[in-house]
DNA sequence: TTGCTGACGGCAT
DNA sequence: CATGCCGCCAGCA
């Protein structure tokens, strides 16, 4: 049992839940997630999970950035790219230079942070 | 079964 | 600071 793809399954439906989890106004990044997931070296993976992902998926996959919250995306379509920057700053998540977000102030701690009493607010 | 690809990450240029 | 190359690992042909 737990072959190796029931294993990739359920690390894709675990990754999928993670992503539910991102508060709003906040973001995370592929390596985190992976990391939450239990597979701190498949950020590539978590990706892959996310492109799956149906159009109707209740998943933000928007509040997924790459390393040191950059829009990675960009590069491999320019248009969800878009999309993501304008759903980001619509939660209020300040998106500056080139696609580039500040996670000290939106990046999220995971799925036990909660809105703690310290203002992150500078 | 083998090999290539890839919503990435980190370091070098 | 922007761009490029290599490394990691699982999915897919």
């Amino acid at each position: 049992m737990a072959t190796r793809a029931a294993a990739g399954s359920a690390l894709a439906a675990r990754i999928g839940a993670l992503v539910r989890k991102i508060p709003r106004g906040r973001v995370a990044t592929y390596g985190q997630i992976a990391a939450l997931a239990g597979a701190p070296r498949h950020a590539r993976f978590v990706g892959a999970v996310l492109r799956r992902l149906p159009e109707g998926s209740p998943a933000p996959w928007h509040r997924v950035l790459g390393a040191g919250g950059r829009l990675s995306l960009a590069r491999f379509a320019p248009h969800a790219a878009q999309t993501q920057r304008l759903r980001l700053e619509r939660e209020g998540v300040r998106v500056v230079g080139r696609g580039r977000v500040d996670l000290a102030r939106y990046g999220w701690r995971g799925p036990a942070a909660r809105r703690g009493p310290s203002a992150r607010t500078k």
